[in-house]
DNA sequence: CGGCAATCTTCCGTATTGTGGAAATCTTCT
DNA sequence: AGAAGATTTCCACAATACGGAAGATTGCCG
């Protein structure tokens, strides 16, 4: 093996599904696949099509290059293990707070809910594991935002916009980027009734060791997700957010990013 | 390129992945991977080695690999868009039905909601998408089942058992085979109160490319899921599951397999 | 419609990377 | 402690992957 990172055309095969994952839902040309890796055009357009031929790249008619199913498979198998795992950390939050408890993955350009477990309470925020979710509105999406590189985020927003779900949605890019900076100096952000009137969440974010960004967040309605249970919830949050990145292959939450 | 594949290395990387997601939870060892890919021992580890470095693996105590993080991340960056694409197809599907209409992918030896478009009904089956569930008491399961091969099936049971949801469940392999068979002769299979006593569900197997199996159902009460109805939804569900499988990337449903 | 620029695709000589056999090491069981 | 099986390391070498160059395609503009 030439150096510590083992095979170089896989190393290679992965940087170009990233670079296609941090392309968009539009799709990714080859030049900017070669841009972003660094490697020659012809190089990148091989491996690309090893990964077509694999199912785990597809061609758009317009010929740039989309993630495919494949991944979606090995995906799904590989969240079978580790979202089990996350789990009873999830419920240990429920049962301490008394409110639901979300994990997501940053999905494309949304968050996507993989687990949920439900507050014993009747009226209780009501998400559908699976859905998907703006970035800019949500907890969850805010505390991604925050692990992610500026110049990511620049791009999302780019693509995304700021949709508006309720008054309370961030809805100047300026707004936007103050939370994320919150966020990064002290680990967590609120979600104020901007998803859902009616509605507060708090969430952490998580970095996996290889980009791959979630959140942890707890949520419920505006009369019982007061002040004092945010101040009480906010370590056992980051706790949580520390105790899963550990499950997720032993990786950290967020460094900040004064970039 | 060597033939049509393209890069060797970045293949046999995938089928390794292949072979550990056909392990199971508990984790492969390097010699298990060897035998299922045929490769060196040697190789088969190098690689394993790369993929632990790019965090599409982990290493398990007991030095067996499992699948990790990074392949959660680019599945839900490539579900993002998939799925997405399959909505309106199940939507056409609950407008034309008024029951409840799922997508399910396998997800490692479960299935796993990725998508629910709900009944206009009051009362409706609930499934919380990102749901997991045994293959041998759900629709979605033994239609995902009749897509795999004979032998991907026996290591599943091997592992799983036969857990028993209600009295209805299928808990004898011989009864699972006969469902196998059906499914695979007629292209759907019906959960007859299997997975939760008083509901009823139609699947129909969609295969991907690459091995990815996933399953499209529609749902709903026992009093509604009646006879005439199945009649008048097996033709609307198997043509969903095509329609399905062609957006994701142009595979088609399963072709029967008399192995 | 033609021209142009940008992007994509194919080809090929070659050197670098990946290979697999053999040996060494580790782990588990008796 | 010994044996057996599994895992890991090493290294010579050949086969695979590389990238530059040329050719092909596409989209835009006048």
């Amino acid at each position: 093996m030439a150096g510590d990172g083992g095979l170089q055309s896989v190393r290679r095969a992965f940087a170009i599904l990233d670079a296609v994952a941090a392309g968009g839902d539009a799709g990714t040309g080859v030049t900017a696949i070669a841009a972003a890796t660094g490697l020659a055009e012809s190089t990148a357009h091989r491996i690309a099509a090893t990964l077509v031929s694999l199912g785990a790249l597809r061609r758009l008619p317009d010929r740039r290059y989309a993630l495919a199913s494949r991944l979606i498979w090995l995906g799904a198998a590989a969240a079978s293990a580790s979202i089990d795992r996350a789990v009873p950390v999830l419920t240990r939050l429920v049962e301490t707070l008394g409110e639901s408890a979300n994990l997501a993955v940053l999905s494309g350009d949304r968050a996507e809910y993989v687990a949920q477990i439900p507050s014993p309470h009747s009226m209780r925020m009501f998400t559908e594991v699976g859905r998907r979710a703006e970035l800019n509105c949500t907890g969850v999406g805010k505390a991604m935002l925050s692990a992610l590189p500026d110049d990511r985020i620049e791009a999302i927003i780019a693509r995304t916009g700021l949709p508006q779900k309720t008054e309370h949605s961030i809805s100047e890019p300026d707004a936007l980027w103050a939370e994320i900076a919150a966020a990064r100096a002290r680990g967590w952000v609120l979600d104020e009734q901007e998803q859902e009137l009616g509605m507060r969440c708090i969430a952490a974010p998580i970095a996996g060791p290889a980009g791959d960004v979630y959140a942890v967040s707890v949520s419920g309605p505006l009369t019982r997700i007061t002040d004092a249970l945010i101040e009480r919830a906010v370590p056992l949050l980051t706790g949580a957010a520390e105790e899963i990145a550990g499950l997720l292959d032993g990786s950290r939450p967020p460094r900040n990013r004064p970039d």
